[in-house]
DNA sequence: GCATTTAAACACG
DNA sequence: CGTGTTTAAATGC
């Protein structure tokens, strides 16, 4: 049996009983034939069908103490809470994000408690607590998958608030009604369609993006995913962009989420703004949404920026918990990937295979590979091109967003940016797909700094270290605002760049003209990631 | 009090 | 109907 049924399927469980990851071997989010032999049966099959099977509503007690009576477990299946299964399910994906019918999967297969209400109807309960569980906790985070017309993928949050809930900023009305609403009793509640909040539903009604027709492009393959967009969760949208997406990403492989978490911290410290990452995912869907363009140009762009979701994902999170401080500025390993993504340009294919497919993880590949290195002129090329796309979605963007325009404070921003181009325009753009190409240059960069293992140049490197924005950071919370000035920035700044033209190459090249790999991949993981 | 679990209502596609 | 979000109650620590 070695591991296939392995780990997981422990009967005893017990103590530790650690879901594990289910068969590496076996490619997850693979359609699975329907467990063979092992399916349900075989490993412990479930003996605690005892009584304490049913979990009656409120009775919880029951078969609380029932399971303790074993020791320690805390539920039936073990001490992990739902959330901490959610987590390791999402884990053992070699992506790191499954939809919700393969976490339910999951838990059949690996918790044995599960194993027998895997199908349909005793399935009642469980599944609910865990969607509940994935929308409750912010250390979930759901992204948009167009694929097949599934639901969405759910990710991890890397800074997760353990604790913090979800974010909620701050909910307008919410706090009385809330109340009221308990008085109220369930019963009645009934929400009227529009009414009290047009602004919820409508979230924009202009919505920036048209949430992607559909994409021919790609080619069938299974599921093709990239397309993420997170979700924003609460806050009702805040429109678009934070700005910074910076980039932790950093992704779990090495350590279980969690412990990682602490270390994270984003680097978008610079340009601050604090929550949610959500937003910015959207942003950047948004950007996939307009390329589509171009058919070749698409189809890396699209590869890249998937790529590049996945990162920034991972880059801040929503303050709300407490936790994170956004201050302190890291590292950003994103760069590293994004470079990775970058260069591989000249396949996509391999890319895209590398975020679907199973196996491998992506991670690490690409970190391996990370160096095609192309020639300069090529990166150059791309760059270039990548900044164009930019520039245009951003103009749409504008279009759609505020008229308003006000430049003001944040502007600070770009005048740094000019002095410092690169990192500055990286930031301050972000929000658009030019991002990604600037980051690609930028990566090279800072994946040496990262090998160096000085922190201290990706300070320099940042932006706004300066306190420019420290002073102002948008802890106020009202991003929307603050986002708005930044859109307009970025476009501004964008525009100005791409008509310089110069300026951005200038400041690329010879960024691009350092090769760096091999440190690139050994930065990518182990420097970084403090572990 | 807060965290979890469970249940349920409701919206959406 | 499945997915997601949210409210609420019970319970444990």
């Amino acid at each position: 049996m070695a591991e296939a049924g392995g780990a997981a399927a422990a009967p005893d469980i017990d103590p530790d009983f650690e879901p594990q990851s289910r068969p590496r071997s076996c490619t997850w989010p693979l359609p699975r034939p329907e467990l063979p032999a092992e399916t349900g049966g075989a490993a412990g099959a479930a003996e605690e069908s005892a009584g304490s099977a049913a979990p009656g509503p409120g009775r919880t007690e029951g078969a609380r103490a029932a399971a303790r009576k074993g020791g320690s477990r805390r539920n039936a299946w073990g001490n992990q809470s739902y959330a901490e299964l959610i987590s390791q399910a999402i884990e053992s994906a070699p992506e790191k994000r499954l939809t919700l019918a393969q976490i339910y999967e999951w838990m059949v297969r690996s918790v044995p408690y599960f194993k027998d209400k895997g199908d349909s109807n005793s399935s009642a309960g469980w599944k609910n607590s865990i969607r509940h569980n994935l929308s409750l906790h912010s250390k979930f985070i759901k992204v948009h998958n167009e694929a097949t017309g599934k639901s969405s993928w759910w990710m991890l949050n890397p800074e997760g608030g353990k604790s913090g809930k979800a974010p909620r900023r701050r909910a307008a009305s919410m706090d009385n009604s809330s109340k009221l609403s308990k008085v109220r009793g369930k019963a009645s509640r009934k929400k009227p369609p529009l009414q009290s909040a047009p602004e919820s539903t409508a979230d924009s009604p202009g919505s920036q993006f048209p949430k992607w027709p559909g994409s021919p492009s790609s080619r069938s393959n299974e599921d093709s995913d990239m397309w993420n967009t997170f979700r924003p969760r609460t806050s009702s949208n805040a429109s678009t962009i934070s700005a910074r997406l910076s980039p932790i990403l950093t992704e779990q492989d090495d350590l279980h989420d969690e412990e990682l978490l602490p270390s994270l911290v984003y680097s978008s410290a610079s340009s601050n703004v604090p929550p949610t990452v959500t937003e910015e995912l959207e942003l950047i869907d948004g950007l996939n949404l307009m390329s589509p363009s171009s058919s070749v140009l698409s189809s890396q762009q699209s590869a890249s920026s998937g790529q590049i979701q996945r990162d920034s994902s991972f880059s801040l999170r929503n303050a709300a918990g407490q936790t994170t401080t956004f201050g302190n500025s890291l590292f950003n390993p994103v760069d590293i990937s994004l470079q990775s993504s970058v260069s591989h340009f000249s396949s996509p294919q391999s890319l895209e295979a590398l975020l679907t497919s199973s196996s491998p993880p992506p991670r690490d590949v690409m970190m391996t590979q990370v160096d095609p290195v192309l020639p300069q002129t090529g990166n150059r090329m791309n760059s270039r091109t990548l900044l164009l796309l930019g520039g245009q979605a951003a103009q749409s963007k504008m279009s759609s967003g505020n008229p308003r325009g006000k430049p003001t404070e944040q502007q600070a921003e770009p005048v740094s940016a000019s002095v410092l181009p690169s990192t500055l325009s990286i930031v301050t753009s972000q929000n658009t797909a030019s991002i990604t190409s600037l980051k690609a240059p930028l990566s090279a960069t800072t994946a040496q700094s990262v090998q160096l293992g000085s922190p201290l140049l990706l300070s320099s490197a940042s932006p706004a270290p300066l306190g420019l924005n420290q002073d102002r950071l948008p802890i106020d919370l009202d991003i929307d605002m603050y986002m708005e000035d930044l859109e307009c920035d970025m476009d501004y700044i964008i525009n100005s760049e791409l008509m310089d033209g110069e300026g951005l190459d200038f400041n690329f090249e010879p960024i691009l003209s350092t090769p760096s790999y091999p440190s690139t991949s050994q930065a990518s993981n182990h420097t970084w990631v403090p572990s």
